[in-house]
RNA sequence: GGUCCUGUAGUUCAAUGGAUAGAACAAGUGUUUCCUAAACACUAGAUCCGGGUUCGAUUCCCGGCGGGACUACCA
């Protein structure tokens, strides 16, 4: 039994003997003691005062010395308004820490062939332009997510789906059959999606200075939209590249080599991969004839255009367009067959689509249509949702150019790292290939943590003027403690300091030591939790604050100079455990940390 | 118009309905013969407005005001 469940029954009792008071669980609430008030863990006795019919300080008192007679993990207490601060022994911390120094992978609970399956969706890119900052996100949380599942025991398959067709990549494959002279990367020097992403830009522009052109000559906007050379011929080579069209199909295998060669790169850079691969080329045709065996079973319907449609209105949503008059497929169409296929390859207990919020509609609707198709998982999908990055002047347009390409981003930190590096000359007795390894880490583990440690749902910003800090709450910070931590054990081992285990379970330990045992203690749970909400950022915030409480204990401590030989070997026991979470909490963010920077 | 999300220091982010709303950056000041100063310490600074529920509300409910997303034969 944990301290908590303990403690829990304990005042329990404490309440039902003194006062005659049956508490239910949620009225005995435990929580950490906040850091200005003495002691480790806190009782809420306002609950009780009713039935005690005394003060709040009264009732806390009776209730203190109730626990400390009955139970020796008890060690004081002290009560401060309606708040109980008891104080745990400290031996029971000693054990403690022994506990979790020992243990094999603290805070991971494994698969095992009864665990559950989660399919896990990220990533999910376009084929007509390079990955940017608003895909990092998705990225690192689909990664970072896969991670804490894993760690709490869930069998997960990490898939992607690659939007591979559709009217958008046609505009790429047309604007470089017109206006590309044969350009290659290989000609150019582009990386491929960065080359396929310029004949995206190309194509806009030369299809907004035809609508301009048409409206001069009176048509409306709409009109011109629709009218325009440019989209029609775009029109025609998608429903080529549906009717398998050998030459259509030529360019477009072509052009998506190049991009998936691309892609590769940033996916390896950005240290995510993938378990299954989908490609909506190839999931689209039985999304197509799902969408038709729907209409058969009248769930949806067909207009005199030959359109096909579903009416969700009954649902309080809007009328859904699934096949186009053309007969050609939308995003959704793809997305049903994509989810069937899934369905069929594996044994999946939970599907989680890892998409943007500016999608929660389409998801909605997602859900519907396939529990109308007569799928029983179709309401149970999760639709992970996660908010926009933004810029200071708003949402990124990649139309206006205002996107934060991915690639450049990477590099730019990773210079930075470098550039710090070299200032404060940390890295001076390294090789190159160990410095190459250490700026990555450095760079990457800045940019994923700043994106990682916010609230997932939440919208955040990104100022690309101001590069991300490396001092205060930050990857480089949490980095540079794992690092110095590793320094001093070597310096241990060098010095032949057995700290394999503990010794002495009778030491008298500082608050600041028994607090930061207290806080390792914590992690198993905030693992559970950030598997439950989907949130990295609780393990972010969380390594954070075990980080700044190691500094400080670091900073007012000394370890190696210890005298007392039995706290020295807690000390170090204790460092190596701190480093120890740190490695396997930054581990589930993506993060890795250097032995030294 | 409709649906949904959101509003916390100058800025970027925290806070299972609990104590005096925490950090970081930016500003100012200090700490190094000592295990890595990418550190540590100190100073100053915030819950959009109005109601309600509660012993207690940043948190839950209602009404305003501000910001955003979606509402495409785009993805």
């Amino acid at each position: 039994m944990n301290l908590e469940s303990i403690l829990v029954a304990a005042v329990s009792e404490a309440v039902k003997t003194l006062y005659g008071f049956d508490a239910e669980a949620n009225q005995i609430q435990l929580q950490k003691t906040k850091k200005e008030f003495d002691g480790d863990l806190t009782v809420v006795i306002f609950p009780f005062v009713k039935a005690a019919r005394k003060s709040p300080e009264q009732a806390g008192q009776e209730i203190g010395e109730f626990l400390k007679k009955s139970n020796p993990l008890i060690s004081g207490f002290n009560v401060i308004k309606g708040f109980l601060n008891l104080n745990i022994s400290k031996s029971y911390w000693l054990k403690t820490l022994a506990e979790i120094h020992a243990a094999e992978s603290f805070g991971i609970i494994f698969a095992d062939e009864n665990s559950k399956l989660m399919m896990i969706e990220y990533s999910s890119p376009n084929t007509n332009k390079p990955l940017h900052l608003g895909h990092i996100r998705n990225n690192l949380l689909g990664h970072s997510i896969a991670e804490i599942q894993q760690a709490n025991g869930w069998k997960v398959v990490k898939t992607n789906i690659v939007n591979d067709r559709g009217i958008h990549i046609c505009k790429s494959m047309l604007a470089w059959k017109l206006f590309g002279n044969g350009e290659t990367p290989e000609s150019s020097g582009l990386k491929g999606d960065h080359l396929v992403g310029k004949y995206y830009v190309i194509f806009d522009k030369h299809y907004k200075a035809e609508i301009k052109e048409l409206m001069e000559n009176g048509m409306t906007e709409e009109e011109a939209k629709k009218s325009a050379s440019l989209i029609l011929e775009a029109q025609k080579m998608l429903l080529a590249w549906e009717n398998n069209d050998a030459e259509v199909r030529q360019l477009w295998e072509m052009m998506n080599g190049w991009v998936y060669a691309g892609f590769d790169k940033t996916y390896n850079q950005l240290g995510v991969s993938f378990d299954k691969i989908y490609y909506e080329s190839q999931t689209y045709l039985e999304g197509k004839s799902e969408v038709e065996r729907g209409e058969a079973m009248k769930a949806f319907y067909r207009r005199e255009d030959g359109s096909v449609w579903a009416d969700l209105t009954g649902d309080g949503l809007d009328e859904k367009l699934l096949l186009r008059a053309d007969g050609t497929s939308v995003y959704m169409t793809q997305d049903i067959g994509t989810a069937k296929l899934r369905y069929n390859d594996y044994p999946i207990n939970k599907m989680v689509y890892v998409v943007g919020n500016e999608q929660n509609y389409h998801f909605q609707v997602l859900s519907i249509l396939l529990d109308k198709l007569g799928f029983e998982w179709g309401k149970s999908l999760v639709h992970f949702s996660y908010g926009m990055v933004e810029l200071p002047e708003g949402k990124m347009k990649s139309r206006e150019g205002t996107v934060v390409d991915a690639d450049d981003l990477m590099e730019e930190m990773i210079e930075t790292a470098r550039e710090t590096s070299q200032e404060l000359g940390k890295l001076d007795n390294c090789t190159s290939e160990e410095i190459e390894a250490i700026v990555r880490m450095v760079g990457l583990g800045s940019l994923k943590y700043f994106i990682l440690k916010v609230d997932p749902r939440k919208n955040m910003t990104f100022n690309p003027k101001e590069s991300i800090d490396f001092n205060g709450n930050t990857g480089p910070f949490i980095q540079y403690t794992h690092a110095r931590i590793k320094s001093v054990l070597r310096k241990a081992t060098e010095q032949k300091i057995d700290f394999s285990s503990l010794n002495n379970n009778e030491l008298d330990i500082s608050e600041k030591e028994s607090s930061l045992v207290q806080l390792l203690n914590e992690f198993p749970s905030v693992v559970r939790l950030a598997g439950e909400e989907f949130s990295p950022a609780l393990i972010a915030n969380y390594i954070y604050e075990l980080v700044k409480e190691y500094n400080q204990f670091y900073h007012d401590f000394t370890i190696l100079k210890e005298e007392n030989p039995d706290l020295k070997q807690f000390r170090l026991v204790l460092s190596e455990s701190v480093a120890s979470v740190i490695k396997t909490g930054m581990g589930l963010l993506g993060i890795d940390v250097p032995e030294r920077m």
